[in-house]
DNA sequence: ATGCTTATTTAGCAAATGATCATATAGGCT
DNA sequence: AGCCTATATGATCATTTGCTAAATAAGCAT
């Protein structure tokens, strides 16, 4: 017993490291989002303990109860990772659209497109989807509308006061989802993705944006005909290579 | 405490009932789909059983463990809901791809798209991906390669030999995922999603294959110049409305 | 009715797990 | 050096949970 001890203590040198404690708290906060990204929130105290080298109720200390880590992880992870200056070069119209839109893809995808993100997302979203909830309406406020304003521009309409319809919505949405439904496949369905990243980007931005000279004009027509103005001074039409 | 009970058995008058075996097999399995989708597989068997209407240990005369429990709830939802009758109306020349790939979503859609089906996915895909990436493997073996082929078509290309290049099989899952978001969205985070889902699917086809008229070809050149072999007699250009 | 088969329940075990508490010790302060 | 405070630990509790064995009763053939 006691030998064993001492042969357990003498083989895991760990001298009781004593760190300041908004160290410790970072410490466990980092170790539980790859914990509970891996196996999810039914995961051990005590085995999350175990990986961060420490005792579990050493967790107590830090915090109130598990779920009190757990909520502690879904900030960190959501509210840490959203940066409001992807949004800004979005409408900086001197470049052309295509190009923002690869490359505010190129950073959101740099941000989130992670197996940490994208699997506490599941997870939470699974066993509580309030938070989720939180995060689209953070995406449908602040980046849809960009999108659909700078969507209307590029296909030569003149800008409106006339919101966003819930079909406009939809439409740059699923833009959206094709991407983030490869980060699906690739980090919770661990299925390999075979293609440069930024190029599927690239065709698939260009192949959105190519269709919606024709389609999108279609869509206001039908669910936000007034938003349906013309520039005055036509914008140069986006296809790069004219249809023949 | 007796009193307790008799009240409970005498309030709740299950007489023990007595199904036949397949009979109640199948009940437990439904079951166990509608409570494992919901809290996940690490919901209890006392839970289940308890929701079930049943003792906890008849389970466990159905199946000799929890796992083998969950292994036939994968096997149902996902197995059992594969239509291989999808398929051959997609190939189906004598109507336009636009109509063929909106009958495809909406019947893949009445399948696959249900709660049950998107959160068991989910679940299963967290603790164990294996499952997923056989399904994954189906689409990709199944379905990917006709749209890939009816794609080349549609833009005005023969039909060759040339096996879909990675890059066009993400291509097509780009349409596929944005699609299958929309359903995350509604059944995990359970965001109201308040568009017409047809009319959606209509409009998102329309774009890709008006894109795909000038972006996909150019996607070939790069990436499997093999397939670029004009039709003799071009296919009518599938833009409904000519791009002005 | 009688007895047989088997579906179903009652009662319970052993391991796992979230949480707690008294105790030990590191590290700064005087 | 010696003290004091906050950090860290080991032992332990109460509950939950997968699973089992024995008891009970419903349908069925005779």
């Amino acid at each position: 017993m006691t030998q064993k001890k001492r042969a357990a203590s003498s083989a895991s040198p760990t001298p009781r490291l004593r760190l300041a404690s908004a160290d410790r708290e970072r410490q466990i906060i980092d170790g539980a989002i790859n914990y509970f990204a891996e196996v999810g929130f039914s995961g051990q105290t005590r085995e999350l303990s175990s990986r961060l080298g420490i005792t579990q109720p050493l967790l107590y200390r830090y915090f109130a109860s598990k779920q009190a880590l757990i909520e502690r992880v879904y900030q960190t992870v959501f509210e840490g990772r959203w940066n409001p200056a992807w949004i800004a070069p979005l409408r900086d119209r001197a470049t052309p659209l295509r190009e923002r839109l690869i490359e505010f893809y190129r950073q959101y995808s740099a941000a989130t497109y992670r197996p940490e993100w994208i699997r506490i997302y599941m997870h939470a979203g699974l066993s509580d989807p309030a938070l989720n909830r939180r995060y689209l309406q953070l995406v449908r406020r602040e980046l849809l509308p960009v999108l659909v304003r700078e969507l209307r521009h590029a296909c030569g309409l003149a800008d409106t006061d006339t919101p966003p319809a819930e079909e406009e919505l939809e439409f740059v949405w699923s833009l959206h989802g094709g991407f983030f439904y490869m980060a699906v496949r690739q980090h919770v369905y661990q299925a390999r993705v075979q293609v440069d990243f930024m190029a599927h980007v690239a065709r698939v931005v260009d192949n959105f944006l190519t269709g919606a000279q024709v389609v999108y004009p279609k869509l206001l027509a039908e669910c936000a005909p007034a938003a349906l103005v013309m520039a005055r001074a036509p914008v140069a039409p986006r296809a790069r290579r004219p249809v023949k």
